[in-house]
DNA sequence: TATTTGACATGATAATCATCATATGAAATC
DNA sequence: GATTTCATATGATGATTATCATGTCAAATA
């Protein structure tokens, strides 16, 4: 009963795996399209591993949508240089809306890849959606200082830039000239 | 061969109960969502009928977009009233960014509705998407002026606004406060 | 060496859904 | 009145997909 060993490690390196398909997959597909069959192949697994992993397709979509936001929010909104407020909003929204971003939805924002369909959700879902967001809206505001709180302005404009910004790719990425 | 009676406006009561119906659906459940049974169910026909309406799937979720907008459009835009550029930007973010709004998507706006699965839809749907929004684009710099050619500044200014505007109705959709 | 364990694979099942073949019935035309 | 036409209905069919029951195999343990 205490393996300890290779096994448990195996099985973390499956989920890993899995993890990084899934929320691939989620940002390329969205919640309607990130099937498990897909998602497994990708991870080098068959359909029926799954549920040595995860109890539903339900508890994947959320895991994966965490999982794709911890590896990027870093990335896409960093500390807090030597900055204004607003010249921090202007910064953050132009590193956001690039051609790059638009064209290479796996390994963009999560929030904005399924934006519309997070709305339609179940409960579960969209709580995980909320606490990315407002994790998001934190790190905006404050960088990585967790403690930090932040005003009502600030949220408000970091609300503002989120809702710019999502809206901004997904139009992007619907039509074809721009 | 020439009825012209009865029978021709019978199928256009038809025809636009399922578009009403569709562009409901579109706009609650989004492209995956709006299921044909569902739709026609909502026409008051069954769903073998559908076939007599359209080719498939793909040709009504592109009627029902351009249904869905062809209501709202005016409803949301609206004339070029006694006011600068920069009140009609507001007023219109405002009257589009309601509780209102938010809560009763199946009234709403139909490019909010469907924007990130817009992205992922096949080139005709996509198409469709564009030609709708570049309407509404127009609609927000010109009014109901067909003929009237947007500056470029305009036009990136009301580019903005939808962005904001979608991206904040989405975002306030998927959360549970604000 | 024999047994157990647990991750993973195979295959089945049931639900959902788009599509289509065929039937019906009423109005229009002959 | 007989026939044609066509919108709509009924009932497949096949594809997709989530879920689960059962089998397998390698490593750990006894």
């Amino acid at each position: 009963m205490r393996d300890m060993a290779t096994r448990i490690k195996l099985k973390a390196e499956s989920l890993q795996r899995i993890l990084d398909a899934s929320a691939s997959r989620l940002r390329q597909e969205g919640l309607s399209g990130a099937v498990i069959a897909n998602v497994m192949r990708d991870a080098g697994l068959t359909h029926g591993a799954f549920y040595a992993h995860f109890a539903s397709k339900g508890e994947l979509a959320m895991a994966a949508l965490r999982h794709a936001l911890l590896g990027n929010r870093r990335r896409w909104i960093g500390e807090w240089k030597h900055e204004s407020w607003r010249q921090r909003l202007q910064r953050l929204a132009r590193r956001y809306l690039t051609k790059a971003h638009r064209d290479k939805p796996a390994e963009g924002c999560a929030l904005a890849a399924v934006a519309t369909e997070a709305a339609r959700s179940d409960t579960a879902f969209r709580q995980a959606y909320e606490d990315e967001l407002q994790k998001s809206l934190h790190a905006i505001c404050c960088g990585s200082k967790a403690e930090a709180i932040p005003t009502d302005e600030h949220l408000d404009d970091a609300i503002a830039l989120m809702a710019l910004s999502i809206g901004g790719i997904s139009l992007a990425r619907a039509v074809s000239d721009d």
